[in-house]
This record gives structure tokens, sequence and C-alpha cells, in this order.
RNA sequence: GGUGAUGUAGCUCAGUUGGUCAGAGCGACGGACUCAUAACCCGUAGGUCGGUGGUUCAAAUCCACCCAUCACCA
């Protein structure tokens, strides 16, 4: 490792605010997440962020459904997605939205520079637009017979059943999907991007990027094709910024996405000493950029992504990693399967760290789909986690703490036996950082069932047997302990959950990479609570069939087992959050009802509490209280509702806020 | 339709530049053990590497064609 840390920020793609985040989401997430844990956990001054991608004509369309202004349904959708990714161990540093000041300043600011450096031209096309709704028309939003194959109710790109490719003009009977009526074709003066100009800078910007193999070779084509222009602006009505200079044009939501990184970036360096934006993004920055992302969404990260920057007089990425998508029993998501698997559903009935190990000891650096086979991930997650890896603490654990009182040996009994897991640490972190995290697991397994061998070699259960030999198991238990720390530390980035209770097994601060290098001697261990619990089929199976239907909105949560106790990992679910009160009113028309503006720290949350009748608004103003900050977003008669503040009492008069004592603040986590 | 990717033991996958590359884990089966969340340990099983044809002294590994699955086509 370098004395000086390396600068990264790495980013997810946007999700965008139009659905919930599914298991095909979590991929990336988890994959990006490892990553940033990793580099973090190495001593890297790394940065994640992301945001929720809210413009375009989809979530316009979606908000008129829902008869509410777009700017609620992405506030609505985007804390959900966060409060998703997050319970799946995703830690962004920052998490924005591109509905944003900052991102209309960056927007703007980029657009004029590639104006003034000549990259911007117009040109009016034709295009498809419904009289009866007064809008244009997106390909996908008229539907008529295909011309070639003849078949009916396709889109306006391309024919799902004989797979044409053609306009929306050249459709047989076209309708708008909005209103069931024959779009007309108008003209319209759009704004292009003058793409074509950048094949050379891109192709440079290739070659430095060290793309992955498959990733060039696409682009290569794209070369050869020769690159197109790209029309960047959306007539009105269309939500999203508005191109300046122009009274009805609005930016292309994918001009403004990746233009969110910038922004999320941007509004956690106004609020960080240790991070100046441009630093890392003027045009000869030293430091590392890196977006990991889907392969669908290659060309406009290659290509539309790079040259923009470039363009506008901005530094590209360092790189960008494209993942494959994900299958379920090897075949596409469907939701009459069942395998249409939102992440609330699976959190309702599975631990996340299962998942977020399933996907790493799967995911390589390449675009190759990968396939959750559910009867194979029981049986993975069953056998490696929790038979063989767990197993060596939990199998060491009881000795120690029945027959020790917890103290831990004060040297080891086998120094050459931890010396090569310590030797394979490097080994682990070049698989890590090149994202070969199937191999990286596939090490670790390997030195788990070594750490077994060892204890199954060393006997402890006879040795105890016999007063003479006592000290010795304390020197085998206290020497597999600390192999299966060493292992922690190298998988913390794919289960921090687990790892962070280990730490507290051990008494540890902090981890870093180094530490996995020493061992913990004469100390004296926490009692050892289970770190896992195996799956049962039937967890898996309960996930299928709530999956079956559509989406049960909203339902509340069935139990998750029949017993009456929750895990540790149950209770980890909720987040618990101290929560200033920055505003508290009456809600009109509601008896019980106080709308309680909350401060968490980070956001802010518009909660609904049934406490009218024991406070006043003006008293709870200032005033500390503990929150649910990931409970779903609940539509009301009045307004949504994002999250719960806690209280006891049978309700009415008698109802009793829970309160921090003195020095905890907005935003702090309660557990 | 064009382009690209993938197809290896029941399952999930490794196999750098062609010659110990026919492998691992899980499952299954047999045995041992009982510290551990029926976990762990030892052993067995044995798929003509999607198909056909070709290049080569030698191919899962190169070439051609075919089949299947998947993705992208701004």
């Amino acid at each position: 490792m370098s004395a000086e840390p390396r600068k990264i920020l790495v980013t997810s793609a946007l999700p965008y605010a139009n659905g919930s985040i599914h298991l095909g989401h979590l991929v990336e997430y988890i994959q990006s997440d490892t990553w940033a844990r990793f580099q973090k956990l190495r001593g890297e001054h790394c940065t994640y962020v992301c945001a929720s991608d809210t413009h375009g004509t989809p979530i316009m369309i979606r908000a008129r459904a829902e008869n509410i202004e777009p700017e609620q349904l992405i506030e609505r959708i985007g804390a959900e997605q966060l409060a998703d990714l997050e319970a799946f161990g995703v830690a962004f540093d920052n998490f924005y939205t591109t509905h944003s000041e900052e991102n209309e300043q960056l927007v703007v600011r980029m657009y004029e520079a590639l104006s003034a450096n000549g990259h911007i031209y117009t040109k009016t096309i034709e295009q498809a637009y419904d009289e009866t709704k007064s809008m244009f028309l997106p390909d996908r939003f008229v539907k008529g017979t295909c011309p070639r194959c003849r078949s009916e109710d396709q889109y306006g790109d391309a024919c799902e059943v004989c797979g044409a490719t053609y306009t929306p003009d050249e459709l047989i009977d076209p309708v708008s999907v909005l209103s069931d009526t024959r779009p007309v074709w108008r003209e319209s003066e759009h704004y292009f991007f003058r793409l074509s100009a950048f094949t050379d800078d891109l192709r440079d910007w290739m070659r430095r990027a060290a793309l992955h193999q498959n990733i060039s070779s696409k682009l290569e084509e794209w070369f050869e094709a020769g690159l197109q222009d790209w029309d960047i602006s959306r007539d009105a009505p269309y939500f999203g910024f508005r191109i300046p200079g122009t009274e009805d044009k609005y930016f292309y939501v994918w001009l403004d996405a990746p233009v969110g990184y910038l922004a999320s970036f941007l509004h956690l360096c106004r609020r960080r000493d240790d991070l100046d934006f441009d630093a890392y993004w003027d045009a000869d920055s030293p430091h590392e950029v890196y977006h990991f992302i889907g392969k669908d969404i290659v060309y406009f990260h290659t290509l539309f992504w790079p040259a923009v920057l470039k363009g506008s007089g901005m530094r590209e990425p360092t790189s960008v990693f494209a993942h494959g998508f994900l299958t379920i029993n090897g075949k596409k998501m469907s939701k009459s399967r069942g395998t249409f698997i939102n992440a609330r559903t699976w959190l309702r009935h599975l631990d996340t760290s299962s998942l977020r190990y399933y996907y790493a000891a799967k995911l390589g650096p390449g675009m190759d789909d990968i396939d959750l086979s559910l009867d194979d991930f029981v049986a993975r997650v069953n056998a490696d986690l929790v038979g063989k890896l767990v197993n060596i603490a939990s199998r060491c654990a009881g000795f120690i703490t029945k027959q020790f009182d917890g103290q831990l040996a004060e040297r080891l009994d086998d120094e050459d036996l931890f010396g090569e897991f310590v030797a394979e640490a490097d080994a682990v972190a070049a698989e890590y950082e090149g994202r070969e995290y199937s191999k990286a697991m596939r090490r670790v397994m390997a030195l788990a069932d070594r750490a077994n061998r060892y204890i199954e070699a060393r006997k402890p259960w006879l040795m105890i047997k016999d007063a003479a030999q006592r000290d010795d198991v304390q020197l085998v238990c206290t020497q597999g302990l600390n192999l299966f720390r060493t292992l922690m530390i190298y998988l913390a980035p794919v289960l921090p959950a687990v790892a962070e209770r280990t730490r507290a097994l051990f008494g540890d601060d902090a981890w870093r990479w180094a530490d996995a290098a020493a061992p913990v001697l004469g100390r004296r261990i926490d009692k050892y609570e289970a770190l896992l619990t195996r799956i049962d089929p039937k967890q898996v199976n309960a996930v299928i069939e709530e999956s079956k239907e559509a989406p049960a909105a909203a339902q509340p949560a069935a139990t998750t087992t029949d017993e009456a106790t929750v895990s540790i990992d149950d209770f980890a679910r909720v987040d618990l959050r101290v929560a200033r009160v920055v505003a508290a009113e009456p809600v009109e028309g509601a008896d019980k009802l106080l709308r309680l503006t909350l401060d968490l720290g980070d956001s802010r949350r518009q909660v609904f509490a049934g406490i009218k009748a024991a406070y006043a608004p003006d008293a709870l103003v200032g005033r500390h209280v503990i929150a649910v900050a990931n409970l779903a977003p609940r539509k009301m008669r009045f307004g949504v509702s994002e999250g719960m503040v806690l209280a006891a009492g049978p309700g009415g008069e008698d109802i009793f806020l829970l309160s921090v004592d003195s020095g905890a603040e907005a935003g702090m986590r309660v557990k």
C-alpha cells in the first residue's frame, strides 16, 4: 500500500424513480458497495455516491396517473429506494437526486461550455405527436402493427416478435398509448450534441481507461459503424431542466442523469472539508473516478458521457465497470413465476448477508449474466457461510467462554498456520481490486476449510478431558478464533453486518485491512452469539409466493417466522434514528394527527403522528425524538408519511414520545 | 435482421498463451467424529467439455457451420 491514500470516487448507476428496487438492481449496488467498502477498509480515501434519476416522460406520466406532482412522486420513490438499498448494507456517502439545484447548475454549466466550444447545433426533426394530450411522444409511447411481420401491439422502436427495428412512423395503424388516438407527425427543432467529433478522443480514452475486453470490443463495433450525433433535447411538456435561452425545450433525461453523479458529489463536498469538487473533476485531476453500471447502459457511459465531459473541459472517468444481468433459476425474472423479487419482499423473509455473499460468490469483472439459483443459494449459503465459516467461531468460542471465562490465550498455537492465512491477504486484495469477487470468495472458503481441518486435527473436545492439556485447549481455540477473525476481515466488504458483529465479539476498534495480520491475544471476548442462521427453504418459498401476484402494495409485513422472537438481523433492519422536530402543525381534517417535519441529519422527512391530543405543536419544535427512518413511505389522505416517531402508551392523551439524553444529535443511529 | 456473449459432472461454476485441463464447491453414496447452527473430518462417485466438420504430432482451448439461451442495436 502506498503511503499516500488514493483518492477514489465511486458511483453506482442511478435508479430511475419510477419503481421499486429489485434483486436485479442489487447486483450492481452490492458489487459497487463491496468495492467501495474494500477501498475504505484498505485505508484509501474513497467516496461512494449515487442519486435518484428523476426526469423524463415516464415519471411525468406516472405522476399524472397518480394525480400528484412529479416532485412528490420522485421524493417518495427516492426515499423508498434509498431505504431499501441501505437495508441491504449499501452505504453511500451520499444519495441525492437529479432534480436538484446542484444538478441544474452543473447541467447548464456543462451545456454552455459545450455550446461555447461549438459542440451543439440544432436541427428540425419530425416526431409523433398526440393531439389530444398536446405532447410529443417518445418511441415507446407509440404502439402499432409491425411493418414486417404484422404482429400487433408492438412498440414504436422495435418488434418484440420478429426483432425488426424501425421508427414509429413505419408502424401500421400507430396509436398513442396515452390516448389510444392516432398520432400525427409534427416538426420540431431539436438540439444535438456533436458526438461524431469525439471519435478520436474516445478511442484515446478507451485505451487509457483499460476497459474490460467485452466493453472495448463493443466500442470498436460502434466506432466502425460511425458515431451518430445525439439528440439532447425534448419538447414541453417534459419533466426536467429547461434549456437556457428557450421557452419549451428541455434537456433529455439521459443528459442530466450522469451529471447527477457530479451533483451528488458536489452536494457532499459542500458538507465535507476533505472533499474538493474541482480537484476531482478538473481536466487534469489526478484522482480516480469509477462508474459501476449495467451492460444495458454501456453506450451512455462510454460514449456520450466521456465525450460530454471532455467537451465541457472536464476529466473523463478513470474507468467504467459493467456487469451483466441477473437471472433467477436460469430465467429472466418473471412476475408470473414469482421471480420478480423486490428488495422489500426479500427483506421480509430473508437476511441480506446471504444475498451479498451469494452475489459475491458469482461476480467477476465481466459482463456475463449471473444466475441466482434458489436451491443453490440455500445450499451454498448454508454450507459456506454457516457450515464452514461461522462454524469455526462457533466451535471454538464455546470452550473459551465456558472453560476460560472468555479469556483468549497469550499466544497462538500455530504461528505458521496463522501466517498462511495472512499470506493470502495480498491475493485476496488483488482479487477485490480487480472485481474478481468469486475468486476471492473461493480463496477465503478454502482457508475456512483449512481452519476446520486444523481444529479437527487438534480435537479440543478430547483434550479438555485431560487436565494436563487444558492450556492447549485455550491455545487451539484462540488460534481458531483468530483464523476466523482474519477471514472475517477479508470478508468485511461483502458481509459488513456479520463483520461488525465479529468485530464487536473481539472488542476490536474499527477494522482496517492490516488488522487481519495481527492476532488478538490475551483479551477477553464477548459471549458468542450466533452470527448467522441457516436458511430454511421455506423462507425462499415465501418470497416466491409473495412475489407471484401483483406486488402487495404496502401490505403490513407478515411475520417472518412462527416464533415470537426476532433475530438480531431482523432487528437491524429497523433503522432507528434520532430526529429533531423542525416543524409541527395540526393537520386540517384530522382529529389526532400532527404533521411533523423531522431533521434526520442528512435529510428531512414529513411524518404524520397521532399525538395531537397529548402534545401541542409548538412544544415539539426543537426537541429530539426517535424515528423509524426506513419505514416504507405511506400515502395518506393528507400526504405521504415517510416514517414514524416512537411513542409509548395506549393513545389519546396517554401517549408519550421517546426521547434521548442530551448530547445526541439528529441523524444518529439508534442500536 | 445485424452485432456480441454464453453453452464443461445432478446443481452452481474454475479452466491464463492448444500438450498432467478433464477440475472445485455443493448435492449423492460409504465411513469416522460429536466441540459446533444435522455443522465438521476422511473416502467414493466420474461428465466423449452444446452439435457437426476441419487445422494440428496434440483442442474444452484455434477455424467453419449448426442448435440453444441471453444481451445490445444510440
